[in-house]
DNA sequence: TTAAAATTCGACCCTCGGTTCGAAAACTAT
DNA sequence: ATAGTTTTCGAACCGAGGGTCGAATTTTAA
């Protein structure tokens, strides 16, 4: 039997666990994370990690679903105004922004450890990605919709949708400064990027 | 003594080994690429590497230094240009474009590695950082200049480099598509961005 | 207080992968 | 032919790191 509080304070301990994975993958990158480090940061025995998680790859894909879902649950309610494809579309940026500016090492996770562990898109690894590509989903109809009504520039959906991706990418994860991307600053690349076009 | 066929067949070799180690990075990436793999791809049994690289992290760099060496040694002649930033900006880009799309899998391995290995600032891997380091301050200052004559948006020249390399890293090495990107779309994308300020 | 359940972890096991050894084969020059 | 020299690689070595075991400790419930 599992009490309510029980089960509360399991919680809590696999969350000290899967800080300490992050904190391991801000030192060592996704590669070079170790069970030994894991526990080491986590201060628990190496052994006890596999009381909570039943591999070292659970712990990411752990991440990866709770962050995405989080990221998910975020930019949900905004996505449905589809009056304004490019305010829905720089709202939902903003969004994302605020959450990599409130975290930016789990979100540099969140967008680069996809990469980095391809291996297995067999089970359970799905749960995380079904957030993601309905994400990627999301904008990418955004941008078609503001092509469409020429808020913004005539191009490949796919291709802008990419390069604007990079573009994101770039201004929050490349380059050492510590301090973040703001969000005036953000929006005056996008909006630079994708056109000063009549904003309804 | 080594004749001079001798020292070329041995160069050969070498590449031999190094494209194999490519192949391997293409399948595999970098972390998972292994010396067994390496040399199953290269044709050589795995004690064999050791006679021509010291260690497998050696085989890397000196993909690196080997590539980074090219892209330089391809953009230096254009980049003396000073008097329309904005065309040599253009010009430099399109040129590692057409690199790019020449040899996609060892320039996503150029553009990539460096992140993934970034253990050992020590000793040799510096021969490849130097040329990196030059064209990215090349292309800084070129941004600073096209800045100054209002050929580019006023924005802090930093992000803007971190945003166009964003950019470009998007559209080339981003998605599935098989086709590479061409000249006239990245030209699109990059002067939409940077806008269509004059030009000369 | 006490037995069952939950939690912790030191010690151990085992595989994978980088590196080394040493001897054989292939090649070169005389 | 022959004595070097260069090249090749099977086999063995070895440490790192993921994962397991079983016993000890702590907590829970009666």
């Amino acid at each position: 039997m599992i009490s309510n509080r029980q089960a509360k304070e399991r919680e809590v301990r696999k969350e000290q666990i899967l800080k300490g994975a992050l904190k391991v993958f801000k030192q060592q990158g996704i590669e070079k994370s170790t069970m030994d480090e894991i526990a080491k940061q986590s201060d628990f025995g190496k052994a006890s990690l596999y009381y909570y998680f039943s591999s070292k790859e659970e712990i990411f894909i752990e991440l990866l679903d709770r962050g995405w879902k989080m990221i998910w649950e975020s930019i949900e309610p905004v996505i449905h105004d589809r009056d304004h494809p490019k305010d829905t579309f720089i709202n939902t940026l903003n969004i994302i922004g605020g959450l990599v500016r409130n975290d930016p090492v789990l979100f540099e996770f969140l967008f680069t450890a996809p990469k980095a562990l391809p291996a297995n898109l067999d089970e359970k690894n799905i749960e995380w990605k079904k957030y993601q590509t309905k994400m990627y989903s999301v904008l990418q109809s955004l941008l078609e919709e503001g092509i469409a009504k020429n808020e913004f520039p005539k191009m490949r959906p796919d291709l802008l949708m990419r390069a604007i991706g990079g573009l994101f990418h770039g201004l929050f994860f490349l380059g050492n400064e510590k301090k973040s991307m703001s969000r005036e600053t953000m929006e005056e690349f996008i909006t630079t990027f994708i056109g000063n076009y009549a904003t309804s």
